[in-house]
DNA sequence: GTGAAAGCGCTAACAT
DNA sequence: ATGTTAGCGCTTTCAC
């Protein structure tokens, strides 16, 4: 390992003088700057990064915590962490917290404010006191996602409306006739995944349609979830459509309608919400709520750096472009017989 | 943030004995311990991973270079190689190369070494130079999934043998009767998937089946990839199954195989490798040659360490278990008509 | 058993 | 324009 002060011993200066023309801080002769330079490119110099951050104050790393890296969602989100991250000189640290709050504060405990500057959170298993007692250290926390615009969460996040979302699905839904309605709840019962499914019904209140929900399933996050609920939920033949409130289910009951061979859209509609990889890949290719978790992941970043370089900004909430419907090949008008039955 | 000097001071002793109860060190006596323990709780102190590095010279993260965390087959080895990291006390940094060389030796020259105790590859758009420049500065490098057991690479690695995952394949093809197959071979030219294809060819060979392949595509490492190849190589009609090196693409097939009508596997077979999430959730689910990535997702770690503690291990290669035949639902004997038009 | 002191590699005043 | 001098928070000999 070649040090800053082997750097100055071989260009004949001191190790103040080679800082400085690596960080281009104060003014350094002409002919000097040529020498450390030529010293650094000799004996392959790089700074140490871990003596600098101890020296500074400060670490070039943020965390991102998420439940599972292998869940499909959080790559996408993680990748464009990083991008951004990256070009603004910092590493990320991925933390899987496996959905247990003691994984999660454990990783708190450890690398908040040492080893990372800051940490970003798209996992809600965190317990609120062991973030802000997170804060409290010195280490700002930012909400990747936070679902409700309207409602700050008292801490700094990204807002992503999920009222919305869900709202837009239901209008989807509703305008191509649908009122048999079968829906897919994910991720627990007091999850982030409520918002959606209120944002939902709301506008299917507003529409004069509150009774087209004939079926609500909770279901586990996940495409197995989503296949064994669909079975179910598909049995009796009565629903005409199915709102997941999140891709993964929704592509499960794409597959449960495959089982039993109900042909999607013809026979059946179903949406979800997010627009993940697959949702795209999907045969039939699935109709969906895209969220803008590309932005929401860049903008946690930048707010996340804010917050470090500015403790004092408070909680300060920024919010993502909104969810766009993106209508593909899993939906389409309800078929004629549904809608006779419906007038009877 | 609380310091070992200000607990220290609140229990009365020097920073050397906090610090020494702190690790267990060198013995303290117990009422001493208790005071200091009192205090460490008191003060909420939490050790400075920062300062800690830099004291012992050595950093508790490892780096783990892929080429985009948004590649499905990557989240679920980075999973697993985050907690075989986390079990031994060391964090995850990703970094997504994008398979650019350069970006990769930007990180390699970052944080190998400073940030990072060690490097672990999962991508093999790195150039061999740099990563041997990175091994000479003193952090170690494992090549995550090294292609050929038989052939060592030069650098530390864990091998799986993608030589036999293709052969399995063929097998499993020819034993059910096919002998007009297509090849999908992702990942360009000179890449990881040479082994994988080669070792396809050598077991038709043994079998006696050499001209059994009858089309062979290069494709885009993707599902995208598969769907518009096999758009293509299914027009005809000519093949009866199709062997993709990647289970990407054979995910692709699949649909390029339902947009046309085209019965899997009662028509076509198709078959992948690696079993990633997808395969198994896809309709039909599809016939792969399983690979042990997450074994070898840990072994890597733990190779990392034992060089991380042991410099002077040299490059040893350590094989993961053998890939597996997973049969599903892609996968069947050839249709009678195929097996005619054969012996015309 | 406990303390004193040096130092990890770098940064950042402050001198000169 | 360059050098001197303190640390950053922790670990680790080596004395006592």
């Amino acid at each position: 390992m070649t040090t800053l002060s082997q750097v100055a011993q071989h260009a004949g200066v001191t190790s103040a003088t080679v800082s400085n023309v690596l960080r281009q801080r104060g003014k350094v002769g002409e002919e000097t700057r040529a020498r450390v330079l030529a010293a650094v490119e000799a004996l392959g110099y790089r700074p140490h990064l871990t003596a600098r951050a101890l020296a500074e104050g400060s670490a070039p790393t943020l965390a991102l915590m998420v439940a599972s890296i292998a869940n499909p969602f959080y790559p996408e989100f993680a990748l464009a962490a990083e991008q951004a991250a990256r070009q603004h000189g910092r590493f990320l640290i991925v933390c899987n917290t496996n959905d247990d709050p003691d994984i999660g504060r454990a990783y708190l405990d450890q690398i908040a404010g040492t080893l990372s500057d800051g940490v970003l959170v798209m996992n809600a298993k965190l317990r609120v006191d062991d973030l802000k007692m997170t804060q409290r250290r010195g280490a700002p926390v930012v909400l990747g996602m936070w679902e409700k615009p309207h409602e700050p969460p008292g801490l700094p996040c990204v807002a992503v409306d999920f009222h919305l979302a869900g709202a837009l699905a239901a209008r989807h839904l509703i305008a191509l006739g649908h009122r048999k309605i079968g829906i897919l709840f994910g991720g627990g019962a007091s999850c982030i995944h409520s918002e959606r499914e209120r944002g939902f019904h709301d506008a299917l209140a507003e529409l004069g349609h509150s009774d087209a929900v004939v079926r609500i399933m909770h279901v586990h996050d996940s495409v197995e979830g989503g296949l064994s609920a669909g079975a179910e939920m598909l049995a009796d033949g009565l629903v005409t459509a199915v709102f997941a409130t999140n891709d993964l289910p929704a592509l499960g009951m794409l597959h449960a309608a495959a089982d039993l061979g109900i042909k999607v859209p013809q026979q059946l509609s179903v949406i979800g919400i997010t627009d993940i990889q697959s949702a795209r890949q999907a045969r039939p290719a699935l109709t969906t709520v895209a969220l803008p978790t590309e932005q929401a992941a860049a903008m946690s970043i930048a707010l996340l750096l804010e917050l470090i370089a500015n403790p004092s900004l408070g909680s300060p909430m920024r919010t993502a472009e909104a969810p766009q419907l993106v209508v593909r090949a899993s939906t389409a008008v309800v078929p004629k017989r549904r809608l006779k039955r419906r007038s009877d």
